[in-house]
DNA sequence: TTGTAAATAAGAATCATTCCCATTTACAAT
DNA sequence: ATTGTAAATGGGAATGATTCTTATTTACAA
């Protein structure tokens, strides 16, 4: 019974783990991130509960970046940039508007609006001064 | 040399094509669309002729929607809704503030942007409808 | 202890996309 | 016209992320 403080359902610790990083992480990532604590985890069960809770609105996914679907544990609206070079995502606070953007929306659509999703993407700083870096050589 | 007037680079055919439709296709729709007037159509020359155009800026990309990359060949900036249930794409116009959008994303970020992509996700009329009928029986 | 429904592991299956290489095409030089 | 050659392509194999299947394990209540 030495396990019982140790013990907590595997879908609790991938909900945590979302929740707790900033990476917007792959299924992959919380797998590998996951592994050393909990030994016998399957990639399955990750795929499995990132999907239940993208069901359950718990958890946002930001669509494919390299082909690998990307996660958030954060479902505030906010906006994120994607590096198109290194795949790196960040949140980007202080947009203004969103709401009459998403007003103008409703207004020229028939249908029902439920998301919304905006992404800018480009080159992250770190990927500029690399790039310099090589270029002075 | 009857070919010679039915000729044309397939290269050509798949960006025409793109830029003809309004549906916001996949690659597999592409093809398709193609095979009949171009029977020697390859699907991996349509993937490689996307990601090429893809590259030279001549298309967007839309991300994918059921696991399926979607291509935009109209490249003014404009902003997308997709249905989440039949995954029909459409264009929203009249959109306010978008550069008001990207200046203060700029404002916010070290990094290069280059592009920008608004998505909204919901139900579109269509499958409300359908909905209806079915809830009525 | 037992029943049972949910959760899981492991690996097979699926399927969109990419890769590889032999062949064909376009086109310029001869 | 013929030839050379670099780009484009077809066809099919390879890849790899994701989903599915099934037997097993777990949690928990009776």
């Amino acid at each position: 019974m030495e396990q019982k403080t140790k013990h907590f359902r595997k879908r609790d610790a991938i909900l945590t783990c979302l929740r707790e990083t900033k990476v917007h992480p792959s299924a992959d990532w919380v797998y590998n991130q996951l592994k050393p604590e909990i030994p016998d985890l399957s990639l399955g069960t990750v795929y499995r509960n990132l999907s239940l809770f993208k069901e359950q609105g718990l958890i946002n996914s930001l669509g494919t970046v390299g082909g690998v679907e990307r996660f958030d544990g954060d479902t505030h609206s906010h906006v994120h940039f994607v590096c198109a070079q290194c795949g790196t995502v960040q949140d980007l606070e202080g947009m203004p508007n969103l709401p009459s953007l998403r007003a103008a929306a409703e207004n020229d659509l028939g249908g029902q609006i439920e998301g919304c999703q905006i992404t800018f993407t480009g080159a992250c700083r770190e990927c500029i001064q690399h790039q310099n870096k090589e270029e002075a050589v």
